[in-house]
DNA sequence: TTACAGGTTAACGCAGCGTCAAGGTCAAGG
DNA sequence: CCTTGACCTTGACGCTGCGTTAACCTGTAA
C-alpha cells in the first residue's frame, strides 16, 4: 500500500503541509520519491507517524519526539514523567490565572468604580512578588531536582488547608443558614436561596468547574446518599431534601 | 517624574526590550523623547503600563490588551468572561493531556512489552474523533454562543457525575478495607495500607493535585472534624484515628 | 582621555505550521 | 490536441512576544 501525500494526512488528520514540513526536519521522510517527484509513503511511514501523533497528542515537542522515536535507548518513561510534571506546573499556573481572572470579574461585579492607582498597583506588585518566587521556585527545582519539590510542595498544602479552611466555614454557614431557612418551609424563599448560594461555593472549593448543570446533579444525588443525608438531617429532619429543592430552584433545573 | 526606559523597566519588573516593542506595536508610546532621541516616560505612561502588565497577568494577548485600554466603550467585563471561558476550555485540555500521560506511564509500568500497532491506532483514533468533537463543538460554540454552551456542560456533568460515581464505589471500598483492617489493630498492616492507598484514590477524584504532605494532612484534620469523624466511626469507633494513623504510615509523615 | 553605564535602530531567531505564489503532472472529457 | 481541474512540487513570508547579538551614539565620573 503507498499512499500519496495526501492520503495519508487524510489518514492521519493532519495537513500536507505538515507532513512536508515533517519531512523538511528530518522527522518522517517518505519511503520514495516517485519520478514525478511526488511524495510516497508505505506502511513504516504511516506506523511511525502514528507514534509521532500520539507523542505530539502527549504535548511533546518535534524535537523530542524526534529523540524518542531515534534513539532506542531512550527512557521514555522518565521522558513521560518529566512531562508530566511539566503539565501539572502549567496547569498550577493555568488555576492561579483563572483564579486572578474570576476574582477581578468579582470586583468588576462588587460595582468598585473609584479605585485608586495606588490599590492596583499593591495588588500587581504582589502577584510580581509572587510570580518572581514561582520563577525562583523553578530554577531552583530544575537545578537541585527533588529535594526542593518539596518545599513546592509544602506550599501547595498551605494553599489546600486554606481552601480547606474556607471548605469548613462556609460548611457552617450553610448549615446555619439552612436551619433557618428550613422554618419558612419554602425553597425559594430568600433564606433558602442564599443557602444554595453557599452551597455553590462550598462546591467551588472541590469543584474544578462548576455549572449549574452539575449542581444540580449533585443535589439529586445528596438524597439518594446515606452520608450527606444523615448529614444535613441531623438535626432537622427533610433538610436534605429541602437543600436539595433549594439548589434545583437555584439552578433553575425545576422541572 | 520623568523615567528613562530603564528605570521604567525596572518599575514593572520587565525588560526594556519589552519597552520598545511596546513602542514598536503602539501599545506604550513614550511621553516624548529627549535631545538625545531617549525615550521618557511619564506618570500617564506608567499607569498605562500598569494596567497592561495586569491585563497580560491574566493573559491577554497584547492586542486584546491594546483594544481594552483604548477604547474606552469596550465591555471589559464580557472580556474577561469570555477568558476565562478560554481558559477554562484549555485547562480542560490539559487535564485530559495529563490524564493521557498517566495512562501512557501506567501502561508502561505494567511491562506490556508487546503492544500491536493495532492496538495503538485505536487509541489514537479514538482520539482524533474526540479532538474532532471538540474543534466542532467550538467552532459551533463560537457561531451560535451561548446556547450550545449548556451542551458542552452536560458533558462536563457527565464527567462530574462519573467522577462522582468512581468516588462513592472508592468510598464504600475504603470503608469494607478500613473494617476489616481494623481488627488487625496495625495501622501499618498491609490491610491498613491498602485503605490508605484506597483513600488516596478517591482523595485523587476531588483534587486537583496530590501531594502526601496534604494527604497527611487531611488525615489529621480529619479526627478533628466531627463530620468525618462521625462517618469512620459509626461502624466501629476508633476508626478514624485509625485511618489517620495508617495515612500517616502510607505517606511517610510520622514523625 | 578613557572607561563604563546607559541609550538607539536593525535584524535574526524560536515552534509549528498556515497560507499564498508560481508552477509541473495526470487523467478525463470535448 | 486542448482544456479543465485535482493534486503535486519548492520557496518564502507570517504569526507571538519578545531574547539576543551587532554596531553605534551619549553622558558622566575618574
Amino acid at each position: 500500500m503507498e499512499y500519496s501525500i495526501q492520503k495519508m494526512a487524510q489518514i492521519a488528520g493532519i495537513s500536507s503541509r505538515t507532513l512536508r514540513y515533517y519531512d523538511e526536519i528530518g522527522l518522517l521522510k517518505p519511503a520514495r520519491i516517485n519520478s514525478s517527484g511526488y511524495r510516497m509513503y508505505g506502511q513504516n511511514e504511516v506506523d511511525r507517524l502514528q507514534q509521532i501523533m500520539f507523542y505530539r497528542e502527549l504535548g511533546f515537542s518535534l524535537d523530542r519526539i524526534n529523540d524518542i522515536l531515534s534513539s532506542p535507548a531512550f527512557d521514555s518513561r522518565k521522558a513521560l514523567e518529566e512531562h508530566r510534571e511539566q503539565l501539572l506546573l502549567k496547569r498550577a499556573k493555568l488555576d492561579l490565572l483563572i483564579a486572578n481572572v474570576e476574582k477581578t470579574i468579582c470586583y468588576k461585579e462588587g460595582r468598585i468604580k473609584t479605585m485608586s492607582d495606588e490599590e492596583k498597583f499593591e495588588g500587581f506588585k504582589q502577584k510580581l512578588v509572587e510570580d518572581n518566587e514561582e520563577k525562583y521556585g523553578e530554577e531552583i527545582r530544575a537545578k537541585y531536582g527533588e529535594n526542593t519539590i518539596n518545599e513546592a510542595n509544602n506550599k501547595l498544602l498551605g494553599m489546600s488547608q486554606e481552601n480547606f479552611e474556607k471548605a469548613a466555614q462556609l460548611e457552617a454557614e450553610i448549615k446555619s443558614t439552612l436551619t433557618e431557612a428550613f422554618k419558612t418551609g419554602n425553597p425559594a424563599s430568600p433564606l433558602a436561596q442564599k443557602a444554595a448560594s453557599l452551597h455553590k461555593d462550598w462546591i467551588c472549593c472541590y469543584w474544578k468547574k462548576y455549572t449549574k448543570e452539575a449542581h444540580a446533579g449533585l443535589a439529586r444525588i445528596y438524597v439518594g446518599d446515606e452520608r450527606f443525608k444523615a448529614y444535613y438531617d441531623k438535626d432537622q429532619p427533610g433538610s436534605a431534601e429541602f437543600l436539595r429543592d433549594a439548589i434545583l430552584q437555584f439552578t433553575g433545573q425545576m422541572e
